[in-house]
DNA sequence: AACTGTCGCAACCGCACTGGA
DNA sequence: TTCCAGTGCGGTTGCGACAGT
């Protein structure tokens, strides 16, 4: 036995007997006090410190029913020694012991504790066991709702990267989190709720998308590594990789990669006041997921985190205003390489398939971004618009054409398509007379008397607006959303509209009366428009609204069409 | 009171990364 | 350059607690 600090043994046999035992699964008796020594310095005992029998009789009991591996089993096991490594709960005294050698030893070197104090531990096993349960700095005890909020903000931002969060959590623990988060959302998802808040909801979505692009070309994460946040410098390399004139026409479903808005030098700039840049430093931004980001990399940089930390939560849309650049690209992309651009399409299957567990996987499992999720309450306005139907299709199936030709045909998978066949109508418009007959989608009526806001409320004008938009300009879906987001400018930040069509411009005047649309049907949308900050506002005020909106649009539109056959619910899945 | 299903947490597992030999 | 031990991370599992019937 190794020698031992008799007042730390001393606390921790009296902490250990103060509530549930340590070796009780979900216990916390032992751990709270480990982790309260750092502040509580009172060993007095409780009234059933005298228990101690009933705890060593228990920790006999749970010591039979662990396993005892054999070193060689045990990963990350001390193959010097014969004794069977131990698994399951842990007990006082392992914790004690642990807790010894670490306050003798130091952390790290785990697979030596066993050599060092005897403990039939695992390094691995240790080192978790320290690391959740017996720091002293650990922070026990339910997640304040400030601690809750921070999670939901990190999690928006970094997906599952407990480590991370972590981080930002000081006191708790990766596992912690990753518990409360699971916990979280399965209640959520029971309860029918959103996974995120409304104000958050379009960060999230934003953000999968981000990450999703992430995937693109690891050369892009490299340019990106090097570009840094504020800088907007375009490497030529960042072009030779596109088709000109791919790069004039509006997003297509969900292929915005998030990290435009949340790691890109972009909006970091935008959120500095700065105009926006070319609509291709878009491309910029986007940097390659690595399998495992760890340390310090960050889809975030600190001042990103910062900034977003700022606002969300704060019902400061603005932040969701993409850079301008936001619509300059579309699925024609070419690549040096033979990567197939499936693997980029948001939703896709490549990405939904993908076992990157490491990556916000927002598509999957219980991470649903709540804009996915918010379908059940969804008005049932009598639109018609293209179907989504298509979406299912593109989610379940590896969409090889589009890598291929880069063509698109309008029949082949829906919605997507569509949208990208009316990119290229309007392409074509465009280079005809840069006038607008260009759109497929069907136009929507401005009143939609069915819909509801996000919490049953009617509708706002510019709800219906907004939502009228999108119809009538493109199919709904959910990247035209962002398109119109990327449409609109921070307030404050005089941020010139960079529109998607070729009307022209003056780039003096940015900051009102911008043309928010470019084709004709433009100005008729504008005349719904007091002032151009008033659409901003009241939008992102009701955005959480339109996303339901649009959903129902959509789902009406799908239903009115007859043609596709998919469901929003099948997005949801996603 | 007994049984069953669900929940939540601690711990484990497998994989990937890192750094030194 | 390769190998390997150590370490870290995220997903999954096991199990006790608890609520409902």
């Amino acid at each position: 036995m190794v020698k031992r600090e008799p007042s730390i043994l001393t606390w921790l046999r009296v902490s250990s007997l103060g509530e549930r035992p340590a070796f009780h699964s979900g216990g916390r008796g032992f751990i709270s006090s480990v982790a309260s020594a750092s502040t509580s310095t009172s060993t007095s005992p409780s009234p059933v410190h005298d228990d101690m029998s009933i705890t060593s009789e228990t920790e006999e009991r749970m010591t039979s029913k662990v396993d005892m591996d054999s070193p060689d089993e045990a990963s990350g096991g001390d193959l010097g020694e014969s004794v069977p490594l131990k698994k399951g709960p842990w007990t006082s005294a392992e914790d004690v012991i642990l807790v010894d050698y670490v306050m003798t030893h130091g952390e790290g070197n785990w697979n030596a504790v066993q050599r060092h104090s005897g403990l039939a531990r695992c390094g691995k096993s240790c080192r978790l066991r320290w690391a959740n349960h017996l720091r002293p700095d650990l922070k026990k005890g339910a997640f304040t709702p400030e601690e809750e909020q921070r999670i939901v903000e990190l999690h928006a931002k970094m997906g599952n990267k407990w480590a991370r969060m972590a981080v930002e959590l000081p006191g708790r623990t990766d596992n912690e989190i990753k518990n409360y988060w699971n916990t979280r959302i399965k209640r959520r998802q029971r309860a029918g709720l959103p996974i995120y808040p409304p104000d958050i909801s379009f960060l999230v979505s934003q953000n999968k998308q981000n990450e999703e692009l992430g995937a693109f070309s690891s050369a892009d994460a490299q340019n990106s590594d090097v570009l840094g946040i504020n800088n907007f410098e375009i490497p030529a390399v960042e072009f030779k990789k596109l088709e000109l004139n791919h790069l004039l026409y509006p997003p297509q479903l969900a292929d915005i990669p998030a990290r435009s808005l949340l790691n890109d030098p972009v909006n970091n700039f935008l959120a500095q006041g700065h105009r926006a840049p070319y609509s291709s430093t878009y491309f910029l931004s986007t940097t390659y997921p690595s399998k495992r980001m760890r340390g310090s990399e960050s889809v975030f940089s600190g001042s990103n985190s910062d900034l977003l930390n700022s606002l969300q939560y704060q019902n400061d849309s603005s932040l969701l205003a993409q850079p301008l650049g936001f619509s300059s690209y579309s699925h024609n992309l070419t690549y040096d390489d033979n990567r197939s651009f499936s693997s980029v399409v948001p939703g896709g299957h490549a990405y939904l398939n993908g076992n990157s567990s490491s990556e916000p996987t927002w598509a999957m499992k219980l991470e649903l971004p709540s804009l996915q999720n918010q379908t059940e309450n969804w008005g049932s306005p009598h639109l018609a618009l293209p179907s989504l139907d298509s979406v299912d299709i593109l989610i379940q199936s590896p969409p090889a054409g589009h890598s291929e030709s880069g063509s698109l045909s309008p029949s082949n998978s829906g919605l997507l398509d569509a949208v990208l066949h009316e990119s290229q109508t309007m392409n074509a418009s465009h280079d005809n007379s840069h006038q607008g007959n260009e759109t497929s989608g069907v136009a929507v009526n401005n009143s939609c008397p069915d819909l509801k806001g996000w919490d049953g409320h009617p509708i706002s004008p510019l709800s219906q607006f907004s939502a009228s938009v999108f119809s009538e300009y493109t199919p709904i879906s959910e990247s035209s959303l962002h398109e119109f987001l990327s449409m609109t400018t921070m307030p404050g930040c005089k941020i010139k509209q960079e529109i998607v069509d070729l009307a022209p411009l003056d780039e003096e005047d940015d900051t009102s009366n911008q043309t928010i649309f470019s084709s004709p049907k433009t100005q008729h949308a504008n005349n719904h428009l007091a002032s151009k900050d008033a659409l901003i506002s009241c939008f992102f005020d009701d955005c959480a609204w339109d996303c339901k909106q649009l959903h129902a649009v959509a789902t009406s539109s799908g239903q009115a069409s007859g043609h596709n056959s998919c469901s929003w619910d099948a997005m949801s899945a996603v």
